[in-house]
DNA sequence: TACAACATTAGAGTATAGTCTATACTTGCA
DNA sequence: TGCAAGTATAGACTATACTCTAATGTTGTA
């Protein structure tokens, strides 16, 4: 698919799907056979990749961590070893993650108790 | 104490102490006696306001959100039902976020089965 | 009193992550 | 064939959150 189907097939505009394309996270493939244009063709992995660089994107991971775990996930030149090393890290960043979560939201629980209890 | 003490105090440099005083985060005082400088100084509740943006920031809150959580726990000037509708705003938004990072969790713990299976 | 250390302000620079514009070419359909 | 719609590329622009520099003034101590 094209450009515009990937974007309508993602909700992620042509522009950002661009920036993603020169950020390396995707990477469309021109048609050898047609010598007429560049356009680049996308298929449903690259649809995948972009729901992954969504869910990443919203949970915090940067750009270039996004790109680190793509290429734990997809890059086929890369060790088991590697991949599990990358994985094993993200893992304990989002467990920290969650901890740090829920220390601030202990923090907001009480903080609401001395703002009602100020009030009486 | 002067800008310095806190920085040293809060780990936070000079710079970006006096970023957030811009940012309308925090709000050094000048000695009206004095009338050869303007040294701001800083109290206690700077050093934890500053621990707060510290906490906040890193679980992902934005300047403008720290902003606001300041206001509620800080300013005099909002009602009990304005600083509770946004405590409860932010403690929603950081329920959100547990899900999704609970949700990215299992997403790489599955990655990594797969990983290890494709090994073998 | 000299001078190092510290303070202020304005504004420039950096990094991340887009977002948009302009230009130019290509494709498909009436 | 004309033309709207789609595509590519370069580069400008925006927002957030710093980070740093330069110029200038103040303070405290040897």
């Amino acid at each position: 698919m094209l450009i515009n189907e990937l974007s309508k097939r993602t909700g992620i505009t042509a522009h950002t799907i661009r920036f993603y394309e020169k950020s390396g996270l995707i990477k469309g493939k021109r048609d050898e056979n047609v010598k007429s244009n560049k356009y680049l063709h996308y298929d449903e992995d690259t649809v995948e990749k972009l729901a992954l660089v969504r869910d990443a994107k919203s949970v915090g991971f940067t750009i270039s961590e996004i790109s680190q775990l793509m290429d734990a996930w997809y890059n086929n030149k890369m060790t088991v070893s590697e991949k599990l090393a990358i994985l094993e890290e993200k893992l304990l960043s989002i467990d920290e993650r969650i901890k740090q979560l829920k220390e601030m939201k202990k923090m907001l629980s009480q903080f609401k108790k001395d703002v009602v209890e100020d009030a009486c």
